[in-house]
DNA sequence: CTTTCGATCCGT
DNA sequence: CGGATCGAAAGG
């Protein structure tokens, strides 16, 4: 007995407060469902986060596109391809795509399954794993940088090409991964991240690099916002 | 089959 | 402003 017999000093617990407990709800599917353009709308302040294998990412999306059926800029429509096959299945799974043979963009299904619409997401504000974030974007990245364009966002939060077709909003197994990965990459309401939805007014504007249809006004923004990939525009 | 060109990013 | 770099889509 080390204390001779003296009683043990009480043990003082220590709760050291490191998040804030903020309850984590799923992005309601709903708001994907009915509207391409007020879903364009309402992923605004939604987190996106990803749980890898090198650590946990996440980002409030601050920058969305719309892209709509018998719209000429819409990926999907000129009919279903093995590309497209993901944007005419159920809402709230990933589309995933290689642009300019180098660069993978992201989206967010939107509608009922047989429709083929879908919302880019544009920009993050990033909120958790900048380091991680830092690592994958490279030393000389500004944070400002890390996540204000499409593919700049997916390198950050080390998405690709396997999770194409990802349930973002599933509860159970299954969800999250593209193939194999469960639970990995989700799709979060607003208050699941410190912060919560921001208070910036919503700006309309028409859509960066595209060449037909770019007069529609199917990008959404919030004004202001540090961490939009094209401020002015 | 061949050619074209893109929902981009980065350094100059 | 140009170069990187690769498939999907369009044209013959």
């Amino acid at each position: 007995m080390k204390n001779f017999g003296r009683p043990e000093p009480p043990q003082r617990t220590f709760l050291i407060p490191i998040f804030p407990p903020v309850p984590k709800s799923v992005f309601p599917v709903s708001l994907l469902t009915s509207d391409t353009l007020a879903a364009a709308r309402s992923l605004l302040g939604a987190v996106l986060e990803h749980r890898s294998p090198e650590g946990v990412t996440a980002g409030r999306i601050v920058e969305t596109e719309a892209y709509l059926q018998g719209d000429p800029a819409c990926h999907a429509n000129r009919g279903e391809t093995p590309r497209t096959k993901v944007m005419f299945g159920p809402p709230g799974r990933a589309y995933v795509y290689l642009i300019y043979g180098m660069h993978q963009c992201f989206n967010v299904v939107t509608r009922p399954a047989g429709t083929g619409e879908a919302v880019l997401i544009r920009a993050l504000e990033p909120l958790a794993g900048l380091d991680l974030m830092r690592l994958r974007r490279g030393s000389t990245i500004k944070d400002m940088n890390l996540c204000n364009g499409p593919a700049k966002l997916v390198q950050a939060m080390g998405l690709g090409a396997g999770h194409y077709g990802a349930n973002l909003i599933g509860s159970g197994a299954g969800s999250g991964g593209g193939s194999g990965a469960r639970g990995a990459l989700r799709l979060l309401a607003a208050d699941s991240y410190p912060g919560g939805m921001p208070a910036a007014p919503l700006i309309a504007g028409p859509r960066v690099g595209i060449s037909v249809a770019a007069d529609l006004p199917y990008r959404f923004y919030f004004k202001g916002n540090r961490y939009v990939s094209k401020p002015w525009a």
